[in-house]
DNA sequence: AACTAGACATACTACCGAGTATGTTGTCAA
DNA sequence: TTGACAACATACTCGGTAGTATGTCTAGTT
Protein backbone atom coordinates (compact mmCIF):
# COMPACT_ATOMS: atom_id res chain seq x y z
CA UNK A 1 0.00 0.00 0.00
CA UNK A 2 2.63 2.68 1.08
CA UNK A 3 4.37 0.52 -1.40
CA UNK A 4 7.22 1.76 -3.46
CA UNK A 5 6.90 3.45 -6.33
CA UNK A 6 9.48 2.08 -8.36
CA UNK A 7 12.71 3.01 -7.25
CA UNK A 8 13.83 2.86 -10.70
CA UNK A 9 17.73 3.98 -11.15
CA UNK A 10 18.33 7.65 -11.19
CA UNK A 11 19.57 8.43 -7.38
CA UNK A 12 21.14 11.60 -9.09
CA UNK A 13 17.16 13.08 -8.19
CA UNK A 14 17.64 13.40 -4.27
CA UNK A 15 14.76 15.68 -4.43
CA UNK A 16 12.22 13.48 -5.52
CA UNK A 17 8.23 14.85 -4.16
CA UNK A 18 7.83 11.25 -2.14
CA UNK A 19 4.58 10.25 -0.60
CA UNK A 20 5.46 13.49 2.10
CA UNK A 21 3.77 16.66 2.61
CA UNK A 22 7.15 18.57 3.39
CA UNK A 23 9.88 17.14 1.27
CA UNK A 24 13.11 17.91 3.10
CA UNK A 25 14.38 17.59 -0.50
CA UNK A 26 13.11 21.00 -1.28
CA UNK A 27 16.62 22.22 0.93
CA UNK A 28 19.87 24.13 -0.93
CA UNK A 29 21.47 20.78 -1.86
CA UNK A 30 22.77 17.50 -0.17
CA UNK A 31 22.11 19.05 3.46
CA UNK A 32 19.68 16.26 3.38
CA UNK A 33 20.73 12.93 2.57
CA UNK A 34 18.80 10.70 0.41
CA UNK A 35 16.95 8.07 2.84
CA UNK A 36 16.48 10.82 5.68
CA UNK A 37 13.64 12.53 3.86
CA UNK A 38 11.52 10.50 4.61
CA UNK A 39 11.86 9.73 7.84
CA UNK A 40 12.37 13.44 8.77
CA UNK A 41 9.16 14.27 7.34
CA UNK A 42 7.49 11.52 9.16
CA UNK A 43 9.06 12.21 12.23
CA UNK A 44 7.96 16.16 12.41
CA UNK A 45 4.20 15.49 12.19
CA UNK A 46 4.48 12.55 14.72
CA UNK A 47 6.79 14.98 17.03
CA UNK A 48 4.60 17.72 16.03
CA UNK A 49 1.02 15.99 16.33
CA UNK A 50 1.99 14.52 19.95
CA UNK A 51 4.72 16.47 21.14
CA UNK A 52 8.49 14.48 21.63
CA UNK A 53 8.04 12.52 24.90
CA UNK A 54 4.69 11.16 23.96
CA UNK A 55 6.25 9.70 20.64
CA UNK A 56 7.60 6.90 19.90
CA UNK A 57 10.04 5.74 17.70
CA UNK A 58 7.39 2.73 16.80
CA UNK A 59 5.31 5.95 15.75
CA UNK A 60 7.11 7.25 14.07
CA UNK A 61 7.86 3.55 12.00
CA UNK A 62 4.28 3.11 11.91
CA UNK A 63 3.81 6.27 9.83
CA UNK A 64 6.47 5.17 7.37
CA UNK A 65 5.29 1.95 7.16
CA UNK A 66 8.00 0.57 8.21
CA UNK A 67 9.93 -0.77 11.54
CA UNK A 68 12.43 0.45 14.36
CA UNK A 69 15.06 -1.20 12.47
CA UNK A 70 14.81 1.34 9.59
CA UNK A 71 15.30 4.13 11.88
CA UNK A 72 18.10 2.80 13.86
CA UNK A 73 19.79 2.52 10.91
CA UNK A 74 20.17 6.03 10.50
CA UNK A 75 19.45 7.30 13.73
CA UNK A 76 21.44 6.69 16.64
CA UNK A 77 18.60 7.41 19.06
CA UNK A 78 15.49 9.32 19.29
CA UNK A 79 16.73 12.05 20.70
CA UNK A 80 19.32 12.50 17.98
CA UNK A 81 16.21 12.16 15.16
CA UNK A 82 15.06 14.64 16.83
CA UNK A 83 17.78 16.98 17.07
CA UNK A 84 18.11 16.29 13.33
CA UNK A 85 14.69 17.85 12.51
CA UNK A 86 14.65 20.62 14.52
CA UNK A 87 17.94 21.61 12.67
CA UNK A 88 16.31 20.90 9.02
CA UNK A 89 13.82 23.47 10.49
CA UNK A 90 16.28 26.07 11.24
CA UNK A 91 18.05 25.71 7.71
CA UNK A 92 14.58 26.20 6.29
CA UNK A 93 14.63 29.77 8.16
CA UNK A 94 17.68 30.61 6.91
CA UNK A 95 17.18 29.86 3.75
CA UNK A 96 13.86 31.62 3.46
CA UNK A 97 15.35 35.18 4.91
CA UNK A 98 17.89 35.12 3.31
CA UNK A 99 17.59 37.37 0.33
CA UNK A 100 15.28 39.75 1.82
CA UNK A 101 18.46 39.98 4.76
CA UNK A 102 20.91 41.05 1.93
CA UNK A 103 18.69 43.19 -0.06
CA UNK A 104 19.95 46.71 0.37
CA UNK A 105 16.49 48.16 1.18
CA UNK A 106 16.04 50.72 3.93
CA UNK A 107 15.40 49.01 6.94
CA UNK A 108 11.81 48.74 7.79
CA UNK A 109 10.98 47.37 4.15
CA UNK A 110 14.11 44.15 4.94
CA UNK A 111 12.16 43.67 9.09
CA UNK A 112 8.35 43.44 6.89
CA UNK A 113 10.20 41.33 3.96
CA UNK A 114 11.98 39.09 6.79
CA UNK A 115 8.99 39.04 8.84
CA UNK A 116 6.79 38.05 6.05
CA UNK A 117 9.32 35.09 4.89
CA UNK A 118 9.93 33.74 8.31
CA UNK A 119 6.07 33.69 8.70
CA UNK A 120 5.88 31.83 5.57
CA UNK A 121 8.03 29.83 6.11
CA UNK A 122 6.70 28.84 9.73
CA UNK A 123 3.45 27.72 7.27
CA UNK A 124 5.00 25.62 4.81
CA UNK A 125 7.27 23.79 6.85
CA UNK A 126 5.02 23.92 10.19
CA UNK A 127 5.90 20.43 11.64
CA UNK A 128 9.60 21.07 11.42
CA UNK A 129 9.18 24.16 13.26
CA UNK A 130 6.62 22.72 15.45
CA UNK A 131 9.91 21.02 16.75
CA UNK A 132 12.23 23.75 16.87
CA UNK A 133 9.79 25.02 18.94
CA UNK A 134 9.76 22.32 21.33
CA UNK A 135 13.36 21.92 21.28
CA UNK A 136 13.77 25.56 22.31
CA UNK A 137 11.45 25.63 24.78
CA UNK A 138 11.65 22.41 26.59
CA UNK A 139 14.56 21.85 27.75
CA UNK A 140 14.54 18.30 26.23
CA UNK A 141 14.15 15.95 29.37
CA UNK A 142 16.48 13.29 29.41
CA UNK A 143 19.10 15.17 27.26
CA UNK A 144 21.66 12.85 29.64
CA UNK A 145 24.07 12.54 27.29
CA UNK A 146 26.79 15.28 26.65
CA UNK A 147 26.94 15.37 23.08
CA UNK A 148 23.12 15.85 23.04
CA UNK A 149 23.04 18.33 25.26
CA UNK A 150 26.12 20.00 22.81
CA UNK A 151 23.33 19.95 20.11
CA UNK A 152 21.00 21.14 22.03
CA UNK A 153 22.67 24.33 22.57
CA UNK A 154 23.85 24.19 19.01
CA UNK A 155 20.30 24.37 18.18
CA UNK A 156 19.61 27.32 20.63
CA UNK A 157 23.12 29.44 19.80
CA UNK A 158 21.32 28.65 16.30
CA UNK A 159 18.09 29.93 17.17
CA UNK A 160 19.22 32.58 19.46
CA UNK A 161 21.72 34.20 16.00
CA UNK A 162 18.41 34.27 13.76
CA UNK A 163 17.05 36.20 16.37
CA UNK A 164 19.68 38.37 16.52
CA UNK A 165 19.93 39.29 12.59
CA UNK A 166 16.24 40.56 13.12
CA UNK A 167 17.33 42.65 16.37
CA UNK A 168 19.60 44.54 14.42
CA UNK A 169 16.85 45.61 11.64
CA UNK A 170 14.79 46.46 14.41
CA UNK A 171 17.54 48.88 15.56
CA UNK A 172 17.99 50.61 12.07
CA UNK A 173 14.31 50.57 11.98
CA UNK A 174 14.21 52.37 15.22
CA UNK A 175 17.21 54.71 14.26
CA UNK A 176 15.28 55.85 11.05
CA UNK A 177 11.86 56.26 13.05
CA UNK A 178 10.43 53.91 11.07
CA UNK A 179 9.23 51.91 13.89
CA UNK A 180 8.77 52.38 17.67
CA UNK A 181 8.48 50.31 20.98
CA UNK A 182 9.04 50.64 24.70
CA UNK A 183 11.11 47.75 25.47
CA UNK A 184 13.37 45.82 22.35
CA UNK A 185 13.48 42.60 24.27
CA UNK A 186 10.23 42.11 24.51
CA UNK A 187 9.06 44.29 21.32
CA UNK A 188 11.07 41.62 19.79
CA UNK A 189 9.56 38.68 22.17
CA UNK A 190 5.91 39.87 20.64
CA UNK A 191 7.29 40.11 17.42
CA UNK A 192 8.53 36.07 16.87
CA UNK A 193 5.13 35.00 18.53
CA UNK A 194 3.23 36.78 16.58
CA UNK A 195 5.15 35.11 13.40
CA UNK A 196 5.42 32.11 15.18
CA UNK A 197 1.74 31.54 16.16
CA UNK A 198 0.70 29.97 12.37
CA UNK A 199 2.78 26.81 13.92
CA UNK A 200 0.36 26.34 16.41
CA UNK A 201 -3.12 26.96 14.70
CA UNK A 202 -2.83 27.13 11.35
CA UNK A 203 -4.09 24.07 9.51
CA UNK A 204 -3.72 23.41 5.97
CA UNK A 205 -6.85 23.60 3.81
CA UNK A 206 -7.53 21.01 0.88
CA UNK A 207 -7.67 23.04 -2.34
CA UNK A 208 -5.22 25.51 -0.48
CA UNK A 209 -2.76 27.81 -3.17
CA UNK A 210 0.22 29.35 -2.43
CA UNK A 211 -1.41 32.41 -2.75
CA UNK A 212 -3.55 31.88 0.17
CA UNK A 213 -0.83 30.82 2.78
CA UNK A 214 0.86 33.82 1.52
CA UNK A 215 -2.36 36.11 2.43
CA UNK A 216 -2.40 34.82 6.08
CA UNK A 217 1.33 35.56 6.49
CA UNK A 218 0.81 39.11 5.08
CA UNK A 219 -2.18 39.54 7.69
CA UNK A 220 0.86 38.47 10.50
CA UNK A 221 3.26 40.65 8.60
CA UNK A 222 0.81 43.52 8.59
CA UNK A 223 -0.26 42.91 12.71
CA UNK A 224 3.22 42.79 13.84
CA UNK A 225 4.36 46.39 11.33
CA UNK A 226 1.45 47.64 12.75
CA UNK A 227 2.05 46.64 16.98
CA UNK A 228 5.92 47.77 16.21
CA UNK A 229 3.75 51.67 15.34
CA UNK A 230 5.21 51.55 12.06
CA UNK A 231 3.93 54.14 9.76
CA UNK A 232 0.14 54.72 10.14
CA UNK A 233 -1.14 53.18 6.25
CA UNK A 234 -2.97 55.55 4.81
CA UNK B 1 12.64 23.37 56.29
CA UNK B 2 9.40 22.72 53.80
CA UNK B 3 8.32 21.69 57.52
CA UNK B 4 4.62 22.80 58.43
CA UNK B 5 4.26 26.25 59.71
CA UNK B 6 2.68 25.09 62.93
CA UNK B 7 -1.18 23.87 61.72
CA UNK B 8 -3.19 25.41 64.24
CA UNK B 9 -6.29 24.84 64.48
CA UNK B 10 -8.24 27.70 62.71
CA UNK B 11 -9.76 25.38 59.76
CA UNK B 12 -11.44 28.27 58.50
CA UNK B 13 -8.43 29.47 56.76
CA UNK B 14 -8.06 27.95 53.87
CA UNK B 15 -6.65 30.59 51.49
CA UNK B 16 -3.03 30.49 54.16
CA UNK B 17 0.26 31.79 51.75
CA UNK B 18 2.06 28.60 51.70
CA UNK B 19 5.19 27.56 50.55
CA UNK B 20 3.68 27.45 47.03
CA UNK B 21 4.93 30.26 44.84
CA UNK B 22 1.42 30.51 43.43
CA UNK B 23 -1.20 30.12 46.06
CA UNK B 24 -4.28 28.66 44.31
CA UNK B 25 -5.43 29.74 47.70
CA UNK B 26 -6.11 32.95 46.39
CA UNK B 27 -9.09 32.06 44.04
CA UNK B 28 -13.17 33.07 44.72
CA UNK B 29 -13.94 30.72 47.28
CA UNK B 30 -13.99 26.80 48.45
CA UNK B 31 -12.94 26.13 44.47
CA UNK B 32 -10.03 24.59 45.35
CA UNK B 33 -10.25 21.96 48.53
CA UNK B 34 -7.49 21.83 51.31
CA UNK B 35 -4.81 19.68 50.94
CA UNK B 36 -5.27 20.10 46.98
CA UNK B 37 -3.54 23.50 46.85
CA UNK B 38 0.01 22.80 47.56
CA UNK B 39 0.03 19.70 45.14
CA UNK B 40 -1.93 21.62 42.27
CA UNK B 41 0.97 24.69 42.54
CA UNK B 42 3.31 22.23 42.06
CA UNK B 43 1.96 19.91 39.58
CA UNK B 44 1.60 22.99 37.89
CA UNK B 45 5.47 23.70 38.29
CA UNK B 46 6.40 20.47 36.88
CA UNK B 47 4.11 20.52 34.54
CA UNK B 48 5.10 23.88 32.81
CA UNK B 49 8.92 22.82 33.18
CA UNK B 50 9.21 19.09 32.10
CA UNK B 51 5.83 19.44 29.91
CA UNK B 52 3.06 16.38 30.91
CA UNK B 53 4.59 13.51 29.44
CA UNK B 54 8.14 13.91 30.97
CA UNK B 55 6.57 14.65 34.54
CA UNK B 56 6.60 11.70 36.81
CA UNK B 57 4.08 11.55 39.57
CA UNK B 58 7.34 10.92 41.52
CA UNK B 59 8.51 14.41 40.37
CA UNK B 60 5.72 15.76 41.72
CA UNK B 61 6.03 14.18 44.85
CA UNK B 62 9.88 15.02 45.19
CA UNK B 63 9.04 19.04 44.93
CA UNK B 64 6.40 18.55 46.94
CA UNK B 65 8.73 16.78 49.40
CA UNK B 66 6.72 13.81 49.94
CA UNK B 67 5.23 10.55 47.78
CA UNK B 68 3.04 9.10 45.39
CA UNK B 69 0.77 8.43 48.12
CA UNK B 70 0.31 11.45 49.27
CA UNK B 71 -1.02 12.55 45.29
CA UNK B 72 -2.53 9.61 44.56
CA UNK B 73 -4.69 9.87 47.84
CA UNK B 74 -6.32 12.70 46.32
CA UNK B 75 -6.21 12.56 42.57
CA UNK B 76 -7.11 9.68 40.68
CA UNK B 77 -4.48 9.33 38.27
CA UNK B 78 -1.97 11.40 36.62
CA UNK B 79 -4.82 12.49 33.87
CA UNK B 80 -6.85 13.74 36.81
CA UNK B 81 -4.15 15.71 38.46
CA UNK B 82 -3.25 17.10 35.19
CA UNK B 83 -7.51 18.64 34.51
CA UNK B 84 -7.45 20.04 37.52
CA UNK B 85 -4.33 21.93 37.43
CA UNK B 86 -5.62 23.13 33.93
CA UNK B 87 -9.18 23.81 35.15
CA UNK B 88 -8.20 25.63 38.30
CA UNK B 89 -5.68 27.39 35.29
CA UNK B 90 -9.34 28.66 33.35
CA UNK B 91 -11.24 29.78 36.79
CA UNK B 92 -8.46 31.91 37.21
CA UNK B 93 -8.87 33.53 33.93
CA UNK B 94 -12.84 34.21 34.26
CA UNK B 95 -12.38 35.38 37.54
CA UNK B 96 -9.73 38.08 36.15
CA UNK B 97 -11.51 39.51 33.03
CA UNK B 98 -15.14 39.11 34.90
CA UNK B 99 -15.37 42.95 36.23
CA UNK B 100 -13.68 44.67 32.66
CA UNK B 101 -16.48 42.25 30.86
CA UNK B 102 -19.25 43.50 32.82
CA UNK B 103 -18.62 47.18 32.77
CA UNK B 104 -20.55 49.56 30.23
CA UNK B 105 -17.67 50.92 29.06
CA UNK B 106 -17.21 51.31 24.98
CA UNK B 107 -16.27 48.33 23.11
CA UNK B 108 -12.35 49.41 22.75
CA UNK B 109 -12.32 50.34 25.97
CA UNK B 110 -13.93 47.14 27.21
CA UNK B 111 -11.39 44.97 24.99
CA UNK B 112 -8.58 46.68 26.41
CA UNK B 113 -8.89 46.15 29.87
CA UNK B 114 -10.00 42.42 28.95
CA UNK B 115 -6.77 41.81 27.12
CA UNK B 116 -5.07 43.91 29.49
CA UNK B 117 -6.41 41.69 32.45
CA UNK B 118 -5.90 37.87 30.38
CA UNK B 119 -2.53 38.84 29.70
CA UNK B 120 -1.82 39.99 33.61
CA UNK B 121 -3.39 36.36 34.43
CA UNK B 122 -1.14 34.86 32.22
CA UNK B 123 2.10 36.32 34.10
CA UNK B 124 0.68 35.56 37.14
CA UNK B 125 -0.58 32.04 37.02
CA UNK B 126 2.10 31.07 34.51
CA UNK B 127 2.68 27.54 35.41
CA UNK B 128 -1.03 26.86 35.39
CA UNK B 129 -1.55 28.59 32.07
CA UNK B 130 1.48 26.57 30.66
CA UNK B 131 -0.83 23.46 31.61
CA UNK B 132 -4.16 25.02 30.09
CA UNK B 133 -2.04 25.74 26.72
CA UNK B 134 -0.78 21.42 26.78
CA UNK B 135 -4.46 21.01 27.69
CA UNK B 136 -5.64 22.45 24.55
CA UNK B 137 -2.81 22.27 22.40
CA UNK B 138 -1.20 18.42 22.50
CA UNK B 139 -4.42 16.66 22.42
CA UNK B 140 -3.07 14.82 25.34
CA UNK B 141 -1.76 11.06 24.58
CA UNK B 142 -3.54 8.14 26.56
CA UNK B 143 -6.63 9.82 27.38
CA UNK B 144 -7.52 6.02 27.37
CA UNK B 145 -10.72 6.96 29.61
CA UNK B 146 -13.47 8.05 27.91
CA UNK B 147 -14.28 10.18 31.22
CA UNK B 148 -10.83 11.73 30.28
CA UNK B 149 -11.89 12.38 26.49
CA UNK B 150 -15.16 14.47 28.12
CA UNK B 151 -13.11 16.28 31.07
CA UNK B 152 -10.75 17.54 27.98
CA UNK B 153 -13.24 18.48 25.83
CA UNK B 154 -14.61 20.23 28.26
CA UNK B 155 -11.75 22.02 28.95
CA UNK B 156 -11.90 22.99 25.43
CA UNK B 157 -15.24 23.71 25.67
CA UNK B 158 -14.60 25.99 28.26
CA UNK B 159 -11.35 27.81 26.64
CA UNK B 160 -13.77 28.14 23.24
CA UNK B 161 -16.26 29.79 25.14
CA UNK B 162 -13.77 32.15 27.02
CA UNK B 163 -12.39 32.95 23.46
CA UNK B 164 -16.39 34.07 22.32
CA UNK B 165 -16.07 36.42 25.06
CA UNK B 166 -13.54 38.24 23.21
CA UNK B 167 -14.79 37.74 19.82
CA UNK B 168 -18.29 39.66 20.91
CA UNK B 169 -16.10 42.71 22.26
CA UNK B 170 -13.71 43.22 18.96
CA UNK B 171 -16.93 42.62 16.79
CA UNK B 172 -18.55 45.42 18.78
CA UNK B 173 -15.26 47.46 18.16
CA UNK B 174 -15.22 47.04 14.87
CA UNK B 175 -18.47 47.92 14.63
CA UNK B 176 -17.69 51.16 16.11
CA UNK B 177 -15.22 51.41 13.75
CA UNK B 178 -12.71 51.55 16.36
CA UNK B 179 -10.56 48.48 15.27
CA UNK B 180 -10.25 47.04 11.84
CA UNK B 181 -8.80 43.52 10.76
CA UNK B 182 -8.83 41.23 7.58
CA UNK B 183 -10.15 38.19 9.02
CA UNK B 184 -11.53 38.24 12.25
CA UNK B 185 -10.37 34.64 13.27
CA UNK B 186 -6.63 34.97 12.20
CA UNK B 187 -7.21 38.50 14.22
CA UNK B 188 -8.07 36.85 17.42
CA UNK B 189 -5.66 33.86 17.01
CA UNK B 190 -2.74 37.02 16.82
CA UNK B 191 -4.28 38.79 19.52
CA UNK B 192 -4.52 35.49 22.13
CA UNK B 193 -1.31 34.58 20.97
CA UNK B 194 0.70 37.78 21.97
CA UNK B 195 -1.23 38.23 24.90
CA UNK B 196 -0.26 34.39 25.78
CA UNK B 197 3.53 34.40 25.29
CA UNK B 198 4.33 35.79 28.48
CA UNK B 199 3.19 32.10 29.30
CA UNK B 200 6.76 31.30 27.89
CA UNK B 201 9.44 33.43 27.81
CA UNK B 202 8.43 35.62 31.32
CA UNK B 203 10.51 34.94 33.96
CA UNK B 204 10.14 36.40 37.11
CA UNK B 205 12.73 38.39 38.23
CA UNK B 206 13.90 38.81 41.82
CA UNK B 207 12.92 41.91 43.97
CA UNK B 208 9.99 42.29 41.18
CA UNK B 209 6.92 44.43 41.82
CA UNK B 210 3.50 43.76 41.07
CA UNK B 211 3.52 47.36 38.82
CA UNK B 212 6.79 45.39 37.16
CA UNK B 213 4.00 42.51 35.98
CA UNK B 214 1.35 45.12 35.10
CA UNK B 215 4.04 47.23 32.71
CA UNK B 216 4.77 43.84 31.17
CA UNK B 217 0.95 43.39 30.36
CA UNK B 218 0.68 47.04 29.34
CA UNK B 219 2.98 46.64 26.56
CA UNK B 220 1.30 43.26 25.40
CA UNK B 221 -1.85 45.23 25.06
CA UNK B 222 -0.44 48.03 23.71
CA UNK B 223 0.94 45.92 21.03
CA UNK B 224 -2.27 43.96 20.17
CA UNK B 225 -4.61 47.23 20.25
CA UNK B 226 -1.78 48.50 17.54
CA UNK B 227 -1.88 45.51 15.54
CA UNK B 228 -5.77 45.85 15.73
CA UNK B 229 -5.13 49.17 14.02
CA UNK B 230 -6.89 50.91 17.34
CA UNK B 231 -6.51 54.34 16.62
CA UNK B 232 -2.85 55.57 16.42
CA UNK B 233 -2.31 56.80 20.36
CA UNK B 234 -1.39 60.56 19.70
C1' DA C 1 -9.85 2.91 75.96
C1' DA C 2 -11.13 1.14 71.89
C1' DC C 3 -12.74 2.35 67.34
C1' DT C 4 -12.57 4.76 63.09
C1' DA C 5 -11.19 7.28 59.28
C1' DG C 6 -8.25 10.49 57.01
C1' DA C 7 -3.63 11.41 55.45
C1' DC C 8 -0.10 9.93 54.09
C1' DA C 9 4.44 6.39 53.35
C1' DT C 10 6.27 1.91 51.65
C1' DA C 11 6.55 -1.95 48.79
C1' DC C 12 5.18 -4.17 44.88
C1' DT C 13 3.31 -5.21 40.00
C1' DA C 14 2.64 -4.67 35.17
C1' DC C 15 3.47 -2.51 31.09
C1' DC C 16 5.39 0.37 27.71
C1' DG C 17 8.96 1.99 25.09
C1' DA C 18 14.12 2.91 24.02
C1' DG C 19 17.76 0.63 22.62
C1' DT C 20 20.23 -3.75 20.92
C1' DA C 21 21.41 -8.03 18.76
C1' DT C 22 20.64 -10.68 15.11
C1' DG C 23 18.43 -12.33 10.93
C1' DT C 24 16.99 -11.60 5.98
C1' DT C 25 16.97 -9.71 1.39
C1' DG C 26 18.54 -7.27 -2.56
C1' DT C 27 22.32 -5.15 -5.13
C1' DC C 28 26.76 -4.36 -6.84
C1' DA C 29 31.72 -5.67 -7.58
C1' DA C 30 35.12 -8.74 -8.99
C1' DT D 1 29.19 -17.39 -8.24
C1' DT D 2 30.37 -15.61 -4.39
C1' DG D 3 31.44 -12.29 -1.13
C1' DA D 4 30.34 -7.96 0.92
C1' DC D 5 27.69 -4.43 2.35
C1' DA D 6 23.59 -1.46 2.67
C1' DA D 7 18.92 -1.39 4.04
C1' DC D 8 15.97 -2.84 6.37
C1' DA D 9 12.82 -6.50 9.60
C1' DT D 10 12.36 -9.46 13.79
C1' DA D 11 13.00 -10.70 18.35
C1' DC D 12 14.65 -9.68 22.61
C1' DT D 13 16.36 -6.99 26.99
C1' DC D 14 15.85 -3.80 30.50
C1' DG D 15 14.85 0.43 32.92
C1' DG D 16 11.47 3.74 34.11
C1' DT D 17 6.86 4.93 35.38
C1' DA D 18 1.72 4.62 36.30
C1' DG D 19 -1.03 2.51 39.20
C1' DT D 20 -2.15 -0.62 43.37
C1' DA D 21 -2.11 -2.87 47.72
C1' DT D 22 -0.99 -2.46 52.13
C1' DG D 23 1.07 -0.57 56.29
C1' DT D 24 1.46 3.26 59.79
C1' DC D 25 0.46 7.15 62.44
C1' DT D 26 -2.43 10.69 64.22
C1' DA D 27 -6.70 13.21 65.50
C1' DG D 28 -11.12 13.01 66.72
C1' DT D 29 -15.31 10.41 68.51
C1' DT D 30 -17.99 7.87 71.88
Amino acid sequence: MSAEAPTDGNAETIRTDRTGFLAAGALPAGLVEEGHVDILDMAAQCFMTRGFASTSIDDVARRLGSTKGRIYHFFASKADLFFAVAEVGMQFNYAAIDESLKSGAPAVERLTDMAFAHCLSMIETQPYQHSVWQGVEIHLRGSTTPEQRERLNALIVSRDHYSELFRRVMEEAAADGAIRYDDLGIARQLMFMTLNSPIFWYKPRPGETAEDRRKIARQCTDFVLAGLHAGSRT
